[in-house]
RNA sequence: GCUCGGAUGGUGGAAUGGUAGACACGCAAGACUUAAAAUCUUGUGACCAUAACGGUUGUGCGGGUUCAAGUCCCGCUCCGAGUACCA
């Protein structure tokens, strides 16, 4: 009997989904174990081979820790909100939701066809109103909260309307836009809207006007994560500052604990890193400046040790200072400097970095000195970034060094010994020089000094600050969730949580309104009941993959985003596989989201991902034939040489180990149809690249192709089998066939000629130790996410014991269980000609036994002088004076000690004995 | 610039400080076959050498630690990824 992948596949899927073998309950005796995909956007374009990878892995050890009687919960859904759908609607006028029911139907098939053990059930999309209920109602969680930096905890704002009304803003430490200070009586006297205003300087999400990144192509500002290099992520269209008033989520009152969190997950050092980085802690002080006119600043510097070295001040460009401090005399340049900075683009800021800057006319006084300090404006300092103004060191920043050489300011240098005549001394080392009280300490004693001194002063105050930004929260789309929000004389009101969730309207075209409104603008009827208008934009991608690991839990619930029962039982996700690129984004979104719904008591978990993996990119690998200039004549590769060529890209479908179909080549465009071949061994042997894997070079491998010629069994082997799983490496399918001649293997051990050909004799003591070594090294691999070598490790044991002919019942039986994970549809197969009548996904896995793995002898590397020279084979129990003197009186050794006796004999058990000589 | 990875045969890749190159692809030879495909067997880092044995060398480069280094330490080169006027 042949091994007919196809339909064995076939008939297995369909039992799965029939005997729902994947569905999973909260079962209170098992352990459970979560392990979850970072769900797809489901695009047009289908799966390709690589996006597979970390499902397949994920796949494995889901169903290893089944076997291991586990309750394994491994859900799939889809990250259905996003532009790509919305440009093909703006284009076709096909409503996103149709092309994305579309895609969703499309990304089912070949996910199905590959063999997943999701529970269906579960699925969630983010477009689904039951679902999305849930994200509007956590926005409106947040919209009633605020955040107590004492606590370190989001609190109900009601019960901050309680103290504002008793005791005012006193003595209270709040996350906000900007400190506001005011007495009881005070609130007590202002009015509702007052209140409203105030109130919205705390709450976690929050309307306010800031610096976005404003993208004019896609119509909508875009969070700095979905911005890299000045272009937007998304379509890599020029991105511009704009200031706009604007939904936000107060993440930078959650960076303390997004940092110490990492210390509490199981991730890779590079990831942590790069979270860390985003996060940007930075010690350091504020401190206060005062203007000759009186107007007070504040600054933020991590160097307070160099503030004998200040010789000027700068603020950015977009600074509200700039207005107050600039005197009447600089008003016209500082307007137009201004204006020409705040037409770029956020790339051509990048792109330009020449030194422009203006004088504002005002001079602040020096802390310590008094001395007058000139008050500059410059791109060069961000309004985004600390209090939007510094004071400018030359001597030691290399920025203000080139700002001060190119405006002939003084430099004065701190350090003893430094030289600055060409740049400056940026390094936190060395003794300091003209610094006062500080002179004679080392830089890093200086710090604290210089902070000590300032807090005594009152001249400012220690503070930690952050880089992590709050999340801008509103786009001028369509496609997203409408906000739960409508507006009462401009100010506004969450709707009640009854009448969740806020459905998104229908609009008669994608496009913004004539008056410049987002897309939501064209809906009728978009107001409450009583008329009060609704809001216009609509909620970002992150906003829906935030919270989604939790929806899984209870998928199905409309009471609550998750049930406490099933929350506490499924706790949170214990292995997470996807991608780097959410490092910054969704990675840093989902925990805070999820670190707000564990301080509102939603979710019992801090982190909601305790290990994470993420896989490695596949690349494209291009497949080149060689045209000869002027003709249609093409020259297989190692003949190439010999003519004047072009490369051209071949469709890697056309192409086997190298070799290139011809015929498949001439009916592949009607340009070939005559082509003529040169062949080297009768074979067109095409050149090769590693390239992003994309239509235009001709590299797509779609996965449904492979299942089709190989089965889904040697997909999912081959993927693991390509190398380590967190690795980036191309698509190659030469090597294929090695695996898929491993599964014909085991096949045949089972079937001879037509019949199964299994005994139940007692199995050997060689072919139980082949599968002993196979189930240890398996279950220390799948532990480790080594699935590359597992698969080695099987193609080892089936070789030994096609060597030996093993056909007995209880080897293969558990050959097949450990093969599971891996090739599902083959393992349960075998698994019911071996008689069982449940699915091979219920059985147990199976613990090795060291016995079996005892060698009576090994075989000992003889070196001299640490080079190895020949071996002999030692009983397992030799004592070390038995293997000295056997080694010593051996005849090859006598050539290498040369008459002479050796200084020492090393001897490392089971392994290696080195004689020193 | 900074941070983090990486560099091993023709190729993908294995190697708790202990026989480098497992396993697989490819290639070569052989078996089967009218033939091809498929399958099976054997060989396959490089160099030297032989009737046969054997030897030398070898994990990007230069040093070091060790009886013993792909692996640990110091200094480079190159490649990849992320990030960037963050005060």
């Amino acid at each position: 009997m042949d091994y007919n992948f196809g339909e064995i596949e076939r008939r297995w899927q369909q039992y799965w989904a029939d005997h729902k073998t994947y569905r999973v309950t909260e079962e209170k005796a098992k352990p459970k174990f979560y392990v979850l995909d970072m769900f797809p956007y489901p695009s047009g374009a289908g799966l390709h081979v690589g996006h597979p990878l970390g499902y397949i892995a994920s796949d494995i050890f889901s169903r290893f820790k089944r076997l291991q009687g586990f309750n394994v919960l491994h859900p799939m859904g889809y990250d259905a909100y996003g532009l790509p759908a919305e440009q093909y609607a703006i284009q076709t006028g096909q409503h996103p939701a149709v092309t994305t029911e579309q895609n969703i139907t499309r990304y089912r098939e070949q996910l199905d066809k590959i063999g997943f053990s999701y529970d269906w059930d579960r699925e969630v999309r983010t477009c689904d109103p039951a679902y999305y209920k849930w994200t509007q109602w956590a926005f409106i969680r947040m919209f009633q909260s605020y955040y107590c930096n004492q606590a370190q905890q989001a609190r109900p704002i009601a019960e901050l309307v309680e103290v504002f009304s008793q005791q005012g803003s006193e003595g209270l430490d709040l996350a906000c836009n900007e400190p506001m200070r005011f007495t009881a009586t005070e609130w007590n006297a202002m009015s509702e809207r007052e209140q409203q205003v105030i109130l919205m300087n705390y709450r976690i999400a929050y309307l306010g006007d800031t610096m976005v990144n404003w993208c004019p192509q896609l119509g909508t500002v875009l969070a700095n994560d979905e911005v890299s290099e000045g272009l937007s992520i998304r379509g890599g269209y020029p991105v511009e500052q704009k200031k706009m008033r604007q939904w936000c989520l107060r993440v930078s009152a959650y960076a303390p604990r997004l940092l110490e969190g990492l210390e509490q997950v199981a991730w890779s050092d590079s990831l942590k890193e790069t979270q860390r980085n985003w996060i940007g802690r930075s010690e350091g002080a504020v401190m206060h400046f005062s203007t000759t006119e009186g107007v007070s600043f504040d600054i933020f510097t991590t160097r307070a040790d160099t503030i004998f070295g200040v010789t000027f001040m700068v603020l950015a460009p977009e600074s509200e200072l700039v207005e107050q401090l600039t005197t009447p005399e600089q008003r016209d340049a500082v307007k137009q400097y201004i204006r020409k900075t705040g037409t770029k683009t956020e790339r051509e800021r990048i792109a330009d970095r020449s030194v422009t800057g203006v004088f504002s006319g005002a001079y602040a006084a020096h802390p310590f000195t008094g001395e007058p300090l000139p008050i500059w404006i410059s791109d060069y300092v961000l309004a985004g970034y600390g209090t939007g103004a510094i004071m400018a060191v030359p001597a030691h920043d290399s920025r203000d060094y080139a700002f001060a050489r190119h405006f002939s300011l003084p430099i004065v240098p701190l350090i003893e010994g430094c030289d600055i005549s060409e740049e400056s001394f940026d390094a936190k080392e060395g003794v300091m020089i003209n610094s006062d009280f500080l002179n004679g300490l080392t830089v890093k004693e200086a710090i604290p000094a210089a902070i000590d001194a300032v807090e005594r002063r009152g001249l400012g105050y220690r503070k930690i600050n952050y880089r992590l930004r709050d999340a801008i929260f509103s786009r001028q789309r369509y496609w997203g969730e409408p906000f739960p929000i409508y507006y009462k004389e401009g100010m506004p009101y969450t709707l009640p949580e009854e009448q969740l969730p806020l459905e998104l309207p229908e609009v008669d075209k994608f496009l913004p309104t004539e008056t410049g409104e987002p897309p939501l603008g064209r809906a009728k009827n978009w107001h409450t009941e009583e008329g009060y208008p609704l809001e216009l934009n609509t909620m970002p991608g992150f906003a829906g993959s935030s919270a989604y690991y939790l929806r899984y839990m209870d998928p199905h619930n409309d009471e609550a985003l998750v049930s406490a029962q099933a929350n506490s039982y499924w706790r949170n996700v214990d292995l997470y596989i996807g991608g780097t690129e959410h490092a910054t984004g969704h990675l840093v979104y989902s925990r805070f989201w999820n670190k707000f719904l564990f301080d509102i008591g939603v979710a019992c978990e801090e982190e909601p991902f305790r290990k994470l993996v993420n896989q490695g990119m596949i690349q494209g690998r291009s497949n080149f034939v060689y045209r000869i200039k002027g003709s249609n004549r093409f020259v297989s590769l190692n003949l190439k040489d010999e003519h004047e060529v072009t490369p051209i890209h071949v469709d890697v479908n056309m192409v086997h180990n190298d070799i290139l179909d011809l015929e498949a080549f001439r009916n592949w465009n009607p340009e070939y149809k005559t082509a003529e071949f040169i062949l080297e061994d009768g074979k067109y042997i095409c050149g090769w690249a590693v390239e992003k894997m994309s239509k235009s070079m001709f590299n797509v491998v779609n996965p449904d192709d492979i299942v089709g010629r190989y089965g889904a069994d040697t997909l999912r082997l081959y993927e693991m089998f390509l190398g380590p799983l967190e690795q980036s490496k191309p698509w190659d399918t030469n090597g294929i066939d090695g695996v898929h001649r491993f599964l014909r293997k085991v096949w045949n051990l089972f079937y001879q000629e037509e019949t199964l050909a299994i005994t139940d004799e007692e199995p050997s003591r060689e072919a139980l130790k082949a599968l002993h070594k196979l189930i240890k090294k398996v279950t220390s691999d799948i532990e480790q996410f080594s699935f590359n070598t597992s698969v080695s490790a099987f193609m080892i044991c089936a070789n030994e014991l096609t060597a030996m002919k093993c056909r007995n019942r209880s080897v293969l039986s558990d050959l097949v269980v450990c093969l599971a994970p891996f090739a599902p549809h083959i393992a349960e197969e075998l698994w019911h000609a071996l008689g069982n009548e449940s699915s091979v996904c219920d059985a147990a896995w199976p613990a090795w036994n060291e016995e079996y793995l005892k060698e009576d002898a090994f075989p000992y590397a003889i070196s001299f002088n640490g080079k190895s020279r020949f071996v002999i084979e030692f009983a397992a129990d030799a004592s070390r004076e038995e293997i000295e003197q056997a080694v010593l009186a051996h005849p090859g050794s006598q050539k290498w000690l040369e008459g002479k006796t050796p200084k020492k004999v090393i001897i490392v058990p089971n392994k290696i004995v080195n004689v020193v000589i």
